[in-house]
DNA sequence: AATCAACAGATTTTCGCAAATCTTGTGTTC
DNA sequence: GAACACAAGATTTGCGAAAATCTGTTGATT
């Protein structure tokens, strides 16, 4: 069978961190092992490789002998990952115009019509469809950059996408902050700049794509959803 | 006392670091848990947990069930990573450049100095004295970029840093590669052009030089030192 | 001769307990 | 009443042993 046997530790990776970017623990929340090991059915030593893991990652801070911490969120710190996303990725989708094949071409064509698919499926109130949505929507746009032609590159995308995600995932439910976008029209146009090989228009539109979410996101963070007392 | 206290993890992780970084681990050399509690008179869970952190940094790989390995070298990443770090550098630069006050230029004017001093001082032969001039070198390039004014760009630089100076290392003893280069020349014109502001000479003096930087590491790796057989 | 199964040794991974450290609440002193 | 010392509980950290897994070798079968 194809099922490999992941160790526990990876799996406690997997799970915590899935659990941190939906929002199951609030930020600044402190990660006590006891309460981990009741909640997953894991001993201390997994628990603690995949804490490690995600403090290397930046999605826990740790102090010492203070234990772990979900990672603080910030005005701050969503408006300079944005903008670095925004400088990184331009740089890498100008690299994969430049050398992008065909199967570069396949990829962003193939993950847009997937995008678009979820896009018309999900409603805001299905948790399981908001993530199939932020799934794809990440696969588009990592096959915009995907033939950049540089490992360092893709890494530090991953990286960053992963600093953004959480700022995302609340927001994604909440129906007010989507009419005044039209979500799929830039990403449609975006993907029409990069198969027209046209690299000072994908970027920008990719640049300002990343400017307007930021711009979003700010708002529904400065005043989260939910609380009407 | 001004001494913290650090855990046995933190003390396994920062000397695991050095001894790769500093070449004591070949490439693609496994590391042996047994091996390594003899060594370092540490138990397991320190150990493992110093080299999850390694991993998720990069400078090992690990394979479930089959352990940790020091991460490998090759031609392609040195030319990766040098160019991603021109890249990246660059912008930082640019931003400091304009944000940068007058900590920012004695930081420079203070680490450039410190810098030529242990140029002076060291000898090919004293691996102490290398790794101090590693240390200036390293000071003087954050410095150059430390008014970026962005965490993100920071960490990036960082990682990336940490991914480069294991192919410098070992050609930093090696006397033939130095002749052919000033040094201290090239680093006293980047920060000039720093301090006068000139954002386009000098991002461009700094690109150059890690394009040179890039050309000798390949040389050096491509023909390893040493080996006289 | 080649392939495969099984066994033995080595290695990683996981668990539970002991030690070290931090936190909280109580009582005493000024 | 406020500040401090101290003790009790909670929590993290570290260690060694046990369980699970991999690797290499030997011997049997086709």
């Amino acid at each position: 069978m194809g099922k490999t046997t992941k160790s526990l530790g990876e799996q406690a990776h997997a799970m915590l961190r899935h659990q941190i970017i939906s929002g199951a623990f609030a930020p600044e929340q402190p990660l006590r092992l006891a309460q981990l090991q009741e909640r997953f059915g894991i001993g201390f030593s997994p628990l603690r490789e995949a804490l490690t893991r995600l403090a290397a990652e930046g999605l826990v801070t740790s102090e010492p002998m203070r234990g772990f911490r979900v990672a603080p969120l910030s005005l701050e710190d969503l408006r300079d990952t944005m903008e670095t996303r925004a400088f990184v990725e331009t740089e890498a989708l100008r690299r994969s115009i430049r050398r992008g094949d065909d199967d570069w071409e396949a990829r962003i064509v193939s993950s847009l019509h997937a995008l678009g698919r979820q896009f018309e499926r999900s409603t805001p109130d299905q948790s399981e469809s908001l993530a199939a949505l932020e799934e794809r929507h990440r696969d588009f746009h990592f096959a915009l950059v995907s033939a950049s032609g540089s490992r360092r590159l893709e890494q530090i995308i991953d990286s960053l996408y992963v600093g953004s995600v959480r700022y995302r995932m609340p927001s994604l439910s909440n129906r007010q902050s989507a009419p005044a976008r039209d979500l799929m029209a830039e990403h449609g146009a975006i993907a029409e700049a990069a198969l027209a090989r046209d690299e000072v228009l994908a970027t920008r539109l990719l640049a300002e794509h990343y400017r307007l979410t930021a711009d979003m996101l700010s708002k529904a963070q400065a005043m989260p959803l939910g609380r009407t007392g």
